[in-house]
DNA sequence: TGTACATCAGTGAACGCGCGTTCACTGATGTAC
DNA sequence: TGTACATCAGTGAACGCGCGTTCACTGATGTAC
């Protein structure tokens, strides 16, 4: 072989890399073929020895985004304690900075609705990026898993809405209002759900 | 003139009424002007008697989704009792008709991450339409205005991100269960919610 | 160890296609006389 | 009222451009002898 053992692995790594910020910042159809190949110090030519069309790409740099971000997530709240987890989870993701840098951040409001127009099979595999992040979340709630699964789909819904709105009202004062009701509202929820300890202890009487 | 004085109208009224459609459907880059002249049964090179450009009826059919669905909502809420009227809002934003008809239902969650990666100029007409979603869903909560802007804010961020979040799932269980706890959370948090009535008693207290 | 050959990641020109936009033209109808 | 002319919404061919994809080629390096 002409390079060394992990060359391609590793060309191919820069490429998916790069493609995952440009996406999120431009959307699926945002940024072509010649660019994302420029993007990582490449000709268009060499795309097809990488991928087998642009759309592969498209789906293997959303996957790298999601990954990425749950995993940075999770390594960034394994160092505090956990009933400051959910805060520090929803305090980043409804932030200015969140808001204002979609190329590194979650890639559901940014390419969101693009996915859900494609076909079954590319869908499928986001949704089940979708599952790993509500899993990570309901992970930060207490009690009953059922209860903690609903909580987390709900704050997710409304943390990603809100990012949505966010954008569209760009970033002064009414952008700004829009990340504090959906923090506010995250964690007061939180804060005050009696019926997941119920539910569990429901549950842990019933199963005993 | 060759036709009737409100013939023009009526043309151009067509052809944004047939694209406000087609974009929720398709997305903001998912359609050609071919297309979609054809579909106001007309040839494209009559298009730009219509508009300046392609991203012109973008603006335009989008306003004209947004105006139509609110209009739409305001006249469904008119006929019920001001205690019902969130629940009718909710329960038909996250309704799977909604969620599988995206031509006909609200824009902001089939073209917001699209509008909000477009210039300042365009983003603020949206942001405007967004501002009147705002208002109308504010209407429903009791009490303090502020309050209730807040409260609307994070209601519709929940609904859009459900919303969102549902497409991606498809249109199965998984889906549905996120419709459902999209709706329960923000019914729960309206009936729940004891800081509406006191922010609005100590408000009054202070006034009078 | 040194040499000839095979491999294949990457290059850059080329292709075909679709799309936004332009433009000369049409022809039905309103208007002026 | 009837006739000639002006208007302009709509037609369809054409243009230019960018984009995804293909392909013959390159040349550095691994491998076989």
């Amino acid at each position: 072989m002409r390079y060394s053992k992990e060359h391609k692995a590793e060309t191919h790594a820069r490429i998916v890399k790069k493609a995952s910020v440009r996406l999120r910042e431009r959307g699926a159809h945002g940024i072509g073929v010649a660019d994302l190949m420029k993007e990582a110090g490449l000709t268009h030519g060499g795309f097809y020895a990488h991928f087998d069309s642009r759309e592969a790409l498209v789906v293997e740099a959303f996957d790298y985004a999601m990954d990425r971000s749950i995993a940075r997530r999770r390594q960034q709240i394994a160092e505090l304690a956990p009933e400051e987890r959910l805060a520090h989870l929803v305090d980043t993701y409804l932030s200015p900075q969140h808001r204002d840098n979609p190329g590194h951040g979650c890639a559901m409001p940014a390419l969101g609705a693009e996915i859900a127009r494609e076909g079954p099979k590319t869908r499928r595999a986001f949704a089940a990026k979708l599952d790993d992040l509500i899993n990570m979340m309901a992970e930060q709630y207490p009690g009953d898993p059922e209860v903690a699964r609903k909580q987390a789909i709900a704050a997710l819904a409304t943390m990603m809405g809100t990012i949505l709105m966010s954008r569209i009202a760009g970033s002064g004062d009414v952008s700004d209002e829009f990340l504090k009701a959906g923090r506010d509202t995250v964690l007061e929820r939180a804060a005050a759900q009696p019926t997941a300890k119920r539910a569990a202890a429901k549950k842990a009487a019933k199963t005993a």
